[in-house]
DNA sequence: GTTATTTATCCCTATATAGGGATAATATCA
DNA sequence: TGATATTATCCCTATATAGGGATAAATAAC
């Protein structure tokens, strides 16, 4: 006799995650668009101001980001002028990305906005309920590695 | 005195749920591949495998895409031959879409490989602990409403 | 020190994704 | 009925996304 499956749970959770994520972006989209970026834009930007200067590659571990897909959104923020991208001397194969001062003026520009959008999107989720969904979510990433 | 912001716990929550969907997306990325199927491609048949028969704008609300969206996937399995989509004599506007008998049999052989590969990326985790996730990600998604 | 391997980046292709505008069918209302 | 509004779908454009292959630089192996 088989063990019972969890196939109708695995399922049901995957669809939470999903569609909780679909949710959140639709909610985060007007946002977004009235300051003229994408998400993709704005993770990077954001990870740029937090941890300065990262190569390529280091952005990709920390965006979680395949290297096609980078290699676009870089393109379009070096265009729009937000980064700029110079080779590492000490390792030629490296390229340096980081905030120019208009990139540094958008992520001022654009937090208040980002924070007050977080604050409506969650408002009805208290601080606790907040710390709660941290917790799950965070040894549910654990779980996957 | 300004009240406390939760402008960390909301950034925090932001990326524990972007970060979490990526990961699982990547590790559902062979599967779906090894299938030549995409993962909205799979959320539509399953979805059509599941509800039967949708009009364009059913399947819209229920799988949360875009209308541009979803006319892409759509077309892309219409051509794979997986759906067809016929107009509702009902109602001349709608587009009733159904799987094909092909779409009926990719379900039928990749529902297991799918509940196989679901068991393996979740294997960390417990009964409990996949319905903690699912209780948890339903109250968020309820109050993003 | 030359060869092999690894690593970082970039390019190519296919598909997904979103919004907005166009179009046609239907429903509403004066 | 005729004008208007709503609805369903489709099309267009820009961007994102992923994988795989190409290339160059650096490292390791011998």
């Amino acid at each position: 006799m088989k063990p019972p499956t969890q196939n109708r749970a695995n399922q049901t959770l995957v669809l939470a995650l999903l569609r909780s994520q679909q949710r959140f972006m639709r909610a985060m989209g007007p946002a977004f668009r009235s300051a003229n970026l994408t998400a993709s834009q704005w993770d990077t930007l954001e990870t740029l101001s937090n941890k300065g200067p990262l190569s390529v590659n280091d952005l990709m571990r920390l965006t979680l980001s395949s290297s096609g897909n980078l290699d676009v959104v870089v393109k379009n923020l070096v265009q729009a002028g937000f980064i700029e991208k110079a080779v590492d001397e000490k390792d030629r194969r490296v390229r340096v990305l980081c905030l120019t001062s208009e990139g540094h003026q958008k992520v001022a520009d654009f937090m208040p906005t980002h924070n007050r959008t977080l604050d409506e999107i969650f408002s009805h989720l208290n601080a606790q309920q907040k710390r709660e969904t941290i917790t799950i979510l965070n040894r549910f990433r654990k779980a996957l590695d």
